[in-house]
RNA sequence: GGCGCCUUGGCGGAGUAGCUACGCAGCGGUCUGCAAAACCGCGUACACGGGUGCAAAUCCCGUAGGUGCCUCCA
């Protein structure tokens, strides 16, 4: 199982602590709001991971956080708090807020038809060992207090800049106006933000420095070393993560353990609506629901997701996701096949070959575009399944399911009334009564079923 | 200003050197009772200019355009 490591810019061998065990950690959603489909394409492709990793050998111990505490939109004194001003939008608490939105995340998690992450824990739940975090920051100097908060001194991590390889002199000379003259370094950041004198936060917590609340990279260095252990062995995150979010994760960790805090970094790119990115302000925050409403399965919008590779910048259209439904009825059609056996017939086809070649491909830093080649190139050939083969061509469905998260191997036959009226339908033909057969064949399609003639009968699939 | 990425046919999107994926859409044909499916052919696909190779979409240099991040962000 190969990946594309961010810290060494190349493709590498995954090598876990203790294999077959291979630990992973997510950062997850903040749960603010409804997701849009860019949030999903990332965390459809860390499902991806996983079910690799499992499909090669490893035991995956997946761990994603959710962030449900407001975190500040800046590090600035005037940012808002996103929980707080979506409370506000709903005339809820942040605590409401969070809940609601948390809620509807792991129920999509279901609907996309997720591997169930081994935890999903959540930043209130672990205010405790985030203060602890902070105490070993503090204890061992990284740490200086100013008026609105305790902070991190970057200057103390030398190598702060490695990991996102960021020049910071230069950022400094086109950076935007640092709000905050307190801070020692540009890119010291909070480690815990005190709360507000002039009104009272929703959520804040006691800590040895007073009121307030976590920073926002705290918890997951916290909840990581918690579950997983001081060094991970994959780290995945969106990309935009790796000059701010991962690289002060970086800081905070190493800097205790002296350890790293993760040997390989996985990185997911964003994707576009119409060459523009996702941002609620350009009002193309598509969800699951939009996805639903214009008659599109969420299957085929997972499809969709894997037909692009994880670490290009890929595009969401429409007419896109109708393509992937499309492929996605072709497949359909050829699993239907495993109900439709014949006992005669030289069809042949050993399905350990696709498999080990889709294993191959998704083990190659997960190159699922040309994993789906292979299935689309047996949905052509293959149209009809011997009976003595049907156990083993069930197995294929199984794992081309087990490895992209579909669910062709779950499908029913038809009813015992849709075979007879196919069966009748034939004998009509035989007969020549063109008429009969045709509105035998419209009947079929009202009931969602196609038929098709072969020079070995009828075969049906569903439309 | 800094750090990156990208540019493939009507659309999407693969492809790290040689035989030119795949899905969607179009045209012509074979086949078919009609369909469907499949297959064949077509619309001369690889931003531009150099370079290195017997050979480049694929490697190197440059140009143009686009785009991401540096601020919350998947």
């Amino acid at each position: 199982m190969k990946l594309y490591n961010t810290l060494s810019r190349q493709v590498e061998e995954v090598k876990p602590l203790q294999a077959p065990k291979v630990t992973v950690y997510t950062c997850g959603p903040t749960v603010y709001d409804f997701p849009h489909i860019g949030n999903w394409f990332t965390f459809i492709r860390y499902d991806l991971l996983v079910r690799t990793l499992k499909l090669t050998g490893f035991e995956p111990q997946w761990v994603m956080n959710i962030t449900d505490v407001g975190h500040l939109v800046s590090d600035a004194d005037d940012g808002e708090d996103k929980l707080e001003k979506g409370a506000q939008r709903e005339g809820k608490t942040a605590w409401d807020v969070a809940k609601v939105y948390s809620d509807y995340f792991t129920e999509g998690l279901k609907r996309l038809n997720f591997v169930p992450p081994t935890e999903l824990p959540k930043a209130t739940d672990h205010i405790a060992e985030q203060i602890t975090l902070v105490q070993e920051l503090e204890t061992q100097g990284f740490t200086y207090v100013i008026d609105d908060g305790v902070y991190y001194d970057t200057s103390k991590f030398p190598k702060y800049a490695d990991f996102a390889r960021l020049d910071l002199d230069e950022q400094q000379a086109g950076a935007r106006v640092e709000v905050n003259a307190q801070k020692r370094n540009p890119t010291d950041f909070a480690l815990w933000k005190f709360s507000p004198t002039d009104h009272q936060r929703d959520m804040e917590w006691d800590s040895p420095w007073g009121k307030g609340f976590p920073g926002w990279h705290l918890e997951c260095s916290a909840m990581s070393r918690k579950y997983l252990g001081d060094t991970i062995d994959v780290h995945s995150g969106g990309i935009d993560h790796v000059p701010v979010h991962h690289t002060n994760e970086i800081a905070q960790s190493e800097a205790i353990t002296g350890k790293p805090l993760a040997n390989l970094w996985m990185h997911t790119n964003h994707i576009l609506i119409n060459d523009e990115k996702i941002a609620k302000s350009a009002g193309n925050g598509i969800t699951l629901e939009d996805i639903e409403a214009r008659g599109y399965s969420l299957e085929a919008f997972r499809l969709h997701v894997l037909e692009s590779h994880y670490r290009s910048q890929s595009k969401f259209s429409w007419e896109s996701l109708e393509a992937a439904q499309n492929r996605l009825k072709n497949w359909q059609a050829l699993a239907d096949l495993r109900w439709q056996t014949r006992e005669d017939g030289t069809e042949n086809t050993d399905w350990s070959i696709p498999e080990s070649y889709i294993k191959e491909k998704l083990g190659n830093d997960l190159n699922t575009p040309e994993a789906i080649i292979t299935i689309d190139r047996h949905a052509d050939i293959v149209t009809y399944i011997p009976k003595n083969v049907v156990d083993q061509f069930v197995q294929f469905l199984e794992f081309v399911d087990g490895a992209f998260g579909l669910t062709l191997s779950r499908g029913h036959d038809i009813t015992d009334e849709q075979k007879q009226l196919i069966a009748e339908r034939e004998s009509a033909r035989e007969r020549k009564d063109w008429p009969e057969s045709d509105r035998l064949r419209d009947l079929l399609k009202e009931q969602g079923i196609g038929v098709r003639d072969t020079d070995h009968g009828a075969i049906w699939y569903r439309l």
